[in-house]
DNA sequence: ATGTGGGCAAACAGCCGACAA
DNA sequence: TTGTCGGCTGTTTGCCCACAT
């Protein structure tokens, strides 16, 4: 009794039984999780990183160091649950870790179990919400494919054709939509109940949803919010700092008796790569900036991922590769670098960790930009032929304003397979922005004439 | 530029310049700080208590004992301020601590210097909202005395009297609220602006307001929210574990470097006690159940009050004494009790602490009880003369129910020394709130005689 | 194909005193 | 003294289409 009304902790993750489409499909395209009982390698250093992240506070005091606990851990996969924060829908997950013990470590590099599990959903669509979705005004707007993919067909014998769906979040909770296809032109709305869904979740135009259909013809819907973490606010809580002392002392107890420890993983927190562009159009000298989340910060990684990277694989000063990226639009796309350093992130506290360890320089940003640091499993080097800089590339975005998330001239398929979408920002205004954006069915983005005519 | 959008810390932390006396009265009657400068004693085995409280999760992994941290630290309190969540208006604190070294542990412990603020404010008022206050349907009816003492006078030739109030939260936002005194009869009520304020702050019924009326003409006001702390999902940062090795290993490192180190401070995080009646009313038996708010867990104390109470109080078992509590209401009241038992709360991680090291029983709950546990400076001994059980207390309420929060049958006085409420549960059902539901004006809580006779 | 806005009806918010506890 | 309610407006919500892109 002690303990009165404090059984908070998610519902779901006591049951362990989110549904793990919808997770994948609100993680993105570029999160895999490794699968239970494999192999996989820990980054003390990494989920540093990641803390960081998530309390917006920087260590400010003299952590000292764990000798038990090198840069990366051999550990065995026990358990992995899929949560949401209850609050805002972000979604992370728990993983228990077991540090092999020395001889399980050597066995470690023999066989190579492969395990990593990502299932994208196939019937899904995901629409950024215009300003019209989630005003009050009115109701949400289907794009046509995406309804006649993902929701069941209507009786078009009724006049208007119309139906109710019920859709169930991460949390199980029931969303129940009126779906009409009406209007001059014709086309598919959700009218009543949206608006209440709208506001539970504190949706704002920018922000994403997700329509998923399964087999077994159950319908799903889960949110993404716009580049904005909401919680980054466990203060009153425990310090940063103690934070910090935490991870590293549970890793390195974990480490020294060989038992299990829990860490969260949240994929949503993303490294942020800034791309500056100078382009010439029209006559007047444009600024292009371009922010794009990179591989999130995966301080868990597959056992067989690193061995491959970290010992099969020859990188050196140079050599040029590519990496995936998440678009703003949570599509994917590849940008190519040059190698342009291999040294430690933190050669004090970390002496020869492979995390972050390669320095890259990107084909598209300018040489004014900082070199940011990748890891070599995120990287594809490539051997076969040497490339000159490709030409500008497509997905490009302005940088979030920091105000208030207004949208204005996007245009997003509807399949979640956004074509490119270019804002630009320069002398001539937003005046570039009209020329740039297009629908480029059918072509492929790194293919665009009139987007690459543009920018050169 | 990596750091986009993650400047969400409390502004009001960045300034430091939070209001005092509304942080004070927020946190509740009970709760006091150290004085900036101060010595003070750090409990690490208490702060532990409040992650567990926040996190709602125990440690279930094996941590080892740190041999340089000892059960208590005595500390120079170099920084204190003051926060409150920005999402929940939650207050805590943070301070920042260094161990003495032990030449100035020795010295700590002749003079005494006594130092905690409690600024509780004099002119303010704190009201229990009611389902009508809530509602949409109208606006705030404000008890007539708290009016009349904290909002500026009205001008009465008006007809209506009316005027505009302007008050600041916190987090330093302006609310306006249309202050009127109205209908028939007469009473004075907040209008237009409140619902905004209520749908902002996310009030239910149940929750309290708080307005504070200084010195410097100023109108300020504060929410508690009844009993259900809000955020406890720090969640998809780190695990609950992690967070106990973070807070030992942060403590023990500044032990034994004599370095400062931060903690957060949560006042609402309160022990539980619980109370439990059987009592015959109507021929029916009635079963009443008690919950109290026991002081806070202060794991950090000033280091007087610590050296009175272990070195200058002689306590034995058997021994009764007094302690105060915060009601419901948020008002004070003093439970007795006897010592049945001191001894280590856990001998083998935390041997010789005197963190709860006082097992009690209570005059008012039934044997049935487990014992609490309290610690020595949370008491005040009775030496002069023996007491036999005291008549069953008053300030009765039953245990919050788990569902939605709503009120019937409440009735609280206008200055925060709210009058007792009786609720019962039996087999009677809630005929016997009737009955025991009065107003006590005038009349001493511990003499009421109609709830004696109802009790016995 | 789909975002926005005007028209319109129904629902809600919100101010009032009456009444009762 | 103050909590809740019925009565009564003014505002908002939300469904419909037209129109523009």
């Amino acid at each position: 009794l002690s303990s009165v009304g404090f059984n908070q902790q998610s519902p779901e993750g006591e049951k362990g039984c989110l549904n793990s489409e919808l997770w994948h499909a609100c993680a993105g395209p570029l999160v895999s999780l490794p699968a239970v009982g494999s192999r996989v390698v820990y980054f003390p250093q990494g989920h540093s990183e990641q803390v960081v992240a998530s309390t917006n506070r920087e260590v400010d005091c003299q952590i000292p160091n764990y000798p038990s606990l090198p840069p990366q851990l051999i550990c065995q996969l026990h358990n992995l649950t899929m949560h949401a924060d209850v609050e805002t829908d972000e979604v992370y997950a728990q993983m228990t870790l077991q540090p092999l013990n020395p001889q399980e470590q050597k066995e470690a590099f023999l066989p190579a179990d492969l395990g990593a599990t990502s299932k994208q959903p196939t019937n899904y669509f995901c629409k950024t919400l215009t300003a019209s979705d989630t005003s009050t005004h009115g109701g949400f707007s289907v794009p046509r494919r995406a309804a006649e993919k993902v929701f069941p067909p209507l009786d078009f014998s009724q006049q208007p054709p119309a139906q109710e769906l019920i859709a169930r979040d991460l949390h199980d909770n029931e969303w129940k939509f009126r779906h009409i296809f009406r209007g001059q032109p014709k086309r598919h709305l959700l009218t009543t109940g949206w608006s209440v869904f709208v506001s539970a979740k504190r949706l704002v135009a920018g922000d994403s949803v997700i329509f998923i259909w399964n087999e077994k013809n159950q319908l799903f819907l889960g949110i993404r919010r716009a580049s904005r973490p909401q919680t980054v606010m466990p203060s009153s809580v425990l310090s940063s700092d103690s934070m910090h002392f935490g991870l590293l002392a549970a890793a390195a107890h974990a480490a020294s008796t060989n038992s299990r420890f829990n860490i969260f993983y949240n994929p949503r927190y993303f490294t942020l790569h800034c791309f500056i562009f100078v382009s010439c159009e029209c006559l007047l000298t444009q600024f292009i900036y371009l922010v794009l989340r990179a591989c999130p910060s995966e301080f868990v990684i597959p056992l067989a991922k690193y061995v491959k990277a970290v010992y099969h694989t020859r990188v050196s000063v140079g050599m040029r590769f590519r990496m995936l990226f998440e678009t703003e639009e949570s599509s994917v796309r590849r940008y190519m670098g040059t190698i342009t350093g291999i040294s430690d992130l933190d050669s004090v506290r970390w002496p020869n960790s492979h995390w972050r360890s390669v320095k890259v320089g990107w084909d598209e940003s300018t040489a004014g930009e900082r070199q940011p640091r990748v890891s070599l499993w995120e990287i594809e080097p490539l051997t076969t032929f040497p490339m000159y800089p490709s030409p500008f590339p497509l997905r490009l975005k302005r940088p979030w304003p920091p105000g208030l998330p207004s949208f204005n001239g996007m245009k997003d398929n509807d399949l979640g397979m956004n074509y490119p979408l270019a804002l630009l920002r320069g002398d001539s205004g937003d005046r570039g922005i009209q020329s740039l954006n297009f629908q480029g069915i059918g072509v492929s983005p790194l293919m665009h004439p009139r987007l690459e005519a543009s920018m050169l």
